[in-house]
This record gives C-alpha cells, structure tokens and sequence, in this order.
DNA sequence: CTGAAAGCGCTTACAG
DNA sequence: CTGAAAGCGCTTACAG
C-alpha cells in the first residue's frame, strides 16, 4: 500500500515520469506498458490524492453543506445531488452542521481549505457573515432553499405554495383557520409561506386566521396543537402548518384528544414526505420536488465551476396533493 | 485566496518556516505572531491541505460508504457517525453507493486513495470482491449492519429481534401469522430476523407460519399485501414485516381494502422508525438504535485508527415497543 | 525564537 | 517513446 510512483518506476525499469503519463494516458510503447501494468498489478499501488491535486490545483469534489441530514428533505436532496454529480465524475463531500450557523461558517473554510471546486450551501439562514464567508473563500456557491442577491439562489416558490394551500382550504368552505408557522428567521418557510397563505385568507372577508408559532420538530407540532385544544374557544375548523413534520405532530394530538381528523378538525401541511401518503387519513400538502432540486443544484453547480453562465435565481414550483385529512364543509 | 505560505512570509517579513510554525502552534515571538496574524487577516490566506496532508501522510477523515441515504437508518446513522467523529476532530466523507454493490467497491479504493484514515461500510451484503478490496487497501475497515468472520463488524441483534417479535405475537394469541420477509442475500434483514420468528413459532404446536418475500420499498410492501389479501382463503390474523416500512405498505393497502388494524388484522414492523409512531394505529415494532450504532461505530474506527483494540464483533441489542397495531385474541 | 534546505508524491514542459 | 529536473504548497529536523 505504501507503494509511491518512484516505486513503481524502479520495480519496472523505467522513470517516474513514465510511470505518470502511463497513468494519465499518455503516450507509452507497448513493451513498458505491459511492464508498468504489471508492476502495479503485483504492488496494488494506488495513486496518492493529495499529490494528484496539489499539482493540478483543484479537484473534482463538490461540497455540500446541510443543516441536518435525518430529515427528508435533507436526504432526498442530498440523493438527487449525489446522483447527478456522480453521473459527471464529480465526488459529493456532505457536511452535516448540525442546525448550527456558525458550524456553516466553518464548514465554508474548511472546504475551500480542501481546494473544493464548489459548494452548495442547504440554506436555512443567511446572515452577513455567512455573505462573508463566502465572498472570502472565492469559489462558487449556490444556495439552495434561501435567497440572497449576492448569490446564486435556488429556491421553492413557498408564497406560492402557500397561496394555493390558502385557497384550497378556504375554497372547501374554512373559515376559522389557525396557521402554526416557525421562525421568521427562515424567509422561505416561517416567511413566505405565512405570507402566501395570508394573502389567499386576505381575499374573503368572513375568513379569520389565527398564527401560531412552533418548532420543526413533530414534537413540537404536538406541543402546539395541545396549546391550541386547550385554550377555551370554539376550535377553528381547519389548521394549516408550515411543514408536514408538524402536520403530522397535530394529527397525533388530534387522535390523542379524540378529535377526528378530517370531520371536526382539517389538517395540511406542506413538504410531501413520504409517509403523508400512507398514514390514515392521507395528509393534504404541497409535494416540494427535493430529489430533483438536489439534480438541478448539481447541474448548476458544475457550471459555475466550469465558468458557465447560470440563472442567478431559480424558482422551483411546487405541487399541490389532495388527500382525505380536509373536510369539505357547507 | 491564491495566497500560499511563501507569500504570507514574504508580506511579513518572515520565513516560511516560521509562518508554519505560528500555523501549527509553534513557539513564534510576539512581535512576529502579531505581524503574520495581521498579513493572515488582510489576506484572507487559507492554507492547501492537500500539501499539509502530502507531508503528514495522514488525514483526520473517515469515509462511510452507504448504499444509499435516502433511508430512516441511513439518515439516522450517518447523523450519529458525524456527531461523534466531529466532537474527535474527524471529518466524516460520506459515499452513496446507490444501493449498486459493485460502487461499494470502487468507493473503497476511491477512499483509499484520499487516504482515508479509517472506512465504516454500512453493509448490506458482503461478497468475496468486498473482502478482497478491504484487505487490499490496507486501512481499517468496519462492517456495520452485517458480520464477516475477517472484519470487525458491528450487527443487531437480528435473530433475537425476531424472537422477541414472534414470542410477542404469539403471546397475544395469534395462530396463523404470515411473515413478509426480504430476500436472503441480506443476512441480517432476510435470514436473521425470519430464523428468530420462526424459532418462537416453532415453539407454539398449533401456531403456523406463512412466508412471503417482498422488496424494500414501501410500495412492495403494498404489493405484496395485496397479493396476499387476494389470496381465496382465510387471512393470517397477524403479519409480521421484516421492515417498518414494509409494515407501512402493509397498513396502507389494509386501509385500501377496508380491512380494519387491529381488529381484523395485526401488523408488526422492525427499525422504530418515528413514523410509526405518529400514526394511527400506533405500529409495534422493535427499536434499532442507528443514532447509537453510528456514534459507537464511529468510536470504534478511531480506536482503530490509531491502533486501539477494538472488539472484533460488536452485537447491539434492539427493544421491543408495544403499539395498538397488534390486537389480543382470546 | 528564527531561517535554509530537504522532502512529501505527483505532473509537466523540455530535451533527447 | 522516454528521462532528468523543476515545481505544486507545506512541514520538519537541523543549525544558529
């Protein structure tokens, strides 16, 4: 294992630089090369990286940054990346920050530190100093969920998203809703959906909405639904909440309540995660295309790398999916 | 950002030696740290670490090859393997193999030639060409999920598993069970689990046992009910699911049916998934702990790395969870 | 505390 | 087609 190209050459007769055009598919006589396939065959000498890439100044390693990894956005877009880049010869190096901002900060300099050709940044928030990172470590990056006019944005139209969500639920006769959202610090889920969706609550006069905030966590959606069981007013007829995750944290505190889900209770969500289509009753949301965002990253990613132009902003449309948890009321 | 360490010397008046020296925590005099830190500071100057590793030899990576990420255990695990390798200072490369065995082994020399520290297999199945690229590499190597007599390897206890759900099942009652398995080249998932629930049937005189074999995926886990619900004869009043997400397919093509859970037909799964708790029924299952695994296979391969003993096998129990899926017959 | 020099393993013009 | 030599950016004894 220990074997370097020096050694190969002496084993074989031959001068390292031989040995390299061999290995880089030069122009090599066909006696030496037996000879240099041989040796190699009999050391199982396998070329050292890092040597490879201190010469040719760059890899064919892209960089993705993810705010988690267990969930199924994360992971449907890191497979749709991972399928695509490979597919051109590319290598995926994934880093988990672990929801934390300053490790994405970090996780910017460590890559640029491995000479990566680009990166694709899973944003949740953009801050200032992430702008600086960026702009400091000199190599192409694109977000990928967020938007910052500074960068190559890909986003999901979450307004959208939750305009549609809005007139559906309103057009199936609700007229109470709560909305449960999350921070405000996420623009696209904690902003723009809550905006898109207010907007379609906006255009019927009789219709009311209620905010609540909660975290992504289906633990939270459960904490949250409790509150909203428990404070003594007439429930609304319908919720609507930001993510599927959190839908699926108030349908169980529904069934932990009695509270029948679609007949006295509506529920929606939004993402289109697997499971909302064979739990009981089926979750009405808004299927986000994560496997193929990821294809579409990859593909802009690499050219950027290979100084090709790119869309400065790209908007991914979304799909509404009708299922049994909203009741058609009159 | 093209700054190399002869340039942050040269601005600061210094010799290479010495800028390295500060970088890697040398004894540097004040007055001479204090004039690299500010040409480091206006250069934004981030150091090559493919030329650090070339010298070093060694990198503090860890490479995981998953044969895809898009699961409930792969997510879970990977998370758990970053969690800790990260605390350690290791950085964590993961692979996805794309559920394609003949990419597990091109990864492993693809991370033998990055000079991986150390390589965690989440293994599905383990072949000849597997151990022969293991050995040829010459870097440690950790099976997780599977057992191989020449590598250290890390399994649940499957076939206890098995016995647990089956013992369970039969204790409520039920006689006639169908077992939906996965296919055998899969030991741990086809053979274990399925030796272990038919050792507990095995124990029951009146009990019968019907096997089918079904794919991953939680569509084959509806395919397969239903060919099984088609059948012109009386339902098992139990089925026991290799897998949650089976399970999953199971329950969805029951409710398709119109055949009600419990009460006409228990179901089983195994993994603990977090869907299978928010659902409703609630699924029985039995809890792998791939959070856990992850941090403890991650311990394991850096005792490894840097010569520790480590077990040659590590066998990682699994828990029973008790849901409303599995109804009491008397 | 600081610097000159050799070397990590590979590639790439440049001669031959 | 083949080889000697320089160089990629960093680290590490070794002197001073």
């Amino acid at each position: 294992m220990k074997n370097t190209i020096a050694d190969i050459a002496h084993k074989a007769g031959v001068a390292k630089s031989t040995v390299s055009r061999f290995l880089n598919g030069g122009s090599v006589s066909h006696a030496t090369r037996r000879k240099i396939e041989q040796v190699i065959q009999e050391t199982g000498y396998i070329p050292n990286s890092f040597a490879q890439s201190l010469k040719a100044k760059k890899t064919s390693m892209i960089g993705t940054i993810m705010p988690r990894l267990d969930s199924f956005s994360a992971s449907q877009t890191v497979a749709g990346m991972d399928e695509e880049l490979r597919k051109h010869g590319y290598q995926l190096l994934i880093i988990n920050a672990s929801q934390d901002l300053s490790r994405e900060i970090e996780a910017l300099y460590d890559l640029a530190r491995q000479k990566i050709s680009g990166i694709i940044l899973f944003a949740t928030q953009v801050t200032e100093t992430h702008l600086a990172a960026i702009q400091e470590i000199g190599i192409p990056v694109i977000l990928l969920g967020q938007q910052h006019n500074h960068v190559h944005s890909m986003i999901y139209n979450d307004y959208a998203a939750g305009y549609d969500m809005g007139r559906y639920v309103l057009s199936m006769g609700h007229r109470q809703i709560a909305y449960i959202g999350v921070t405000e610090k996420d623009v696209a889920v904690g902003v723009k959906r809550k905006e898109g969706f207010l907007k379609a609550v906006s255009e019927y006069d009789e219709a009311e909405a209620f905010l609540y905030e909660s975290g992504f966590k289906m633990s939270d959606g459960v904490k949250t639904a409790c509150s909203l069981f428990e404070l003594n007013r007439t429930l609304p007829t319908a919720v609507v909440c930001a993510t599927d995750n959190i839908a699926l944290g108030v349908m169980k505190a529904a069934h932990m309540k009695g509270i029948p889900i679609p007949e006295r209770l509506s529920v929606t969500g939004f993402g289109g995660y697997d499971v909302t289509e064979v739990i009981h009753p089926g979750l009405t949301t808004v299927k986000y295309g994560y496997f193929q965002a990821g294809h579409l990253a990859a593909q802009h990613i690499m050219k950027l790398v290979n100084d090709e132009p790119v869309d400065f902003l790209t908007v991914m449309k979304c799909e509404m999916i009708h299922r049994e948890s909203v009741d058609k009321l009159n």
